[in-house]
DNA sequence: TTCTAATTTTATAATTTTCTAATGTTTATG
DNA sequence: CATAAACATTAGAAAATTATAAAATTAGAA
């Protein structure tokens, strides 16, 4: 990859690493949800969602659709959620080498 | 997964998502490489690829061997190059829909 | 031991993230 | 129009990251 790539990608990795968005990737993995749906079971408020949503869009991770005065998020690239299996895997050897 | 685990992972995500991070473990997928290989190719200076391996080894991202007065690195689970063809494919389209 | 090459550590200023609380917007309903 | 529900935006303090430079370590060779 060159600089300009390694930097875009970078950035969309930067845009999963984080409790809060990384949670709301693995709820989507399940199909469509509301934003309060998220925040409830996610437990975080619902101004840091809305603001983690916004990071999600961004990077083109997230779509939301609008019915009525609820919006519902749904992952636009489900091609990223290898990423849990893969890093199940790896949770599971550093934390057995670790203690 | 719950929310230790959700911060743990968000944190192994975090240990890529930089663009030096990411360069040494493109360049590892190619083999074993000495942190001198690494920070002239990917144009950085020593300290700061020096910072950035112990990140990647922090997280079991990379191993770190020594031969003599050199170092050299590999990767501790090639399963995460699957990354690189999922960002890839991301960012063709990302960037289609954007301009 | 002295020198050199390879790498690490430390320090620190600048920038970016994160989180919370308050306020604003939008849509539907009475 | 007034209100309520769902969501977004803003502002600002605290914390974490990033990048650069200088000093320290480590191992081998002369």
């Amino acid at each position: 990859m060159e600089a300009d790539e390694l930097e875009l990608a970078a950035g969309v990795l930067k845009a999963l690493a984080h409790p809060v968005r990384l949670g709301v990737v693995e709820q989507l993995a399940n199909g469509e949800r509301s934003c309060k749906e998220l925040y409830e079971t996610l437990g975080c408020s619902q101004s840091m969602l809305s603001q983690q949503l916004r990071t999600l869009c961004q990077y083109g991770l997230v779509a939301i659709r609008r019915e009525g005065t609820v919006k519902y998020c749904a992952l636009q690239n489900p091609d990223f959620l290898k990423l849990f299996d893969c890093m199940h895997r790896h949770l599971r050897t550093f934390l057995h080498f670790k203690g």
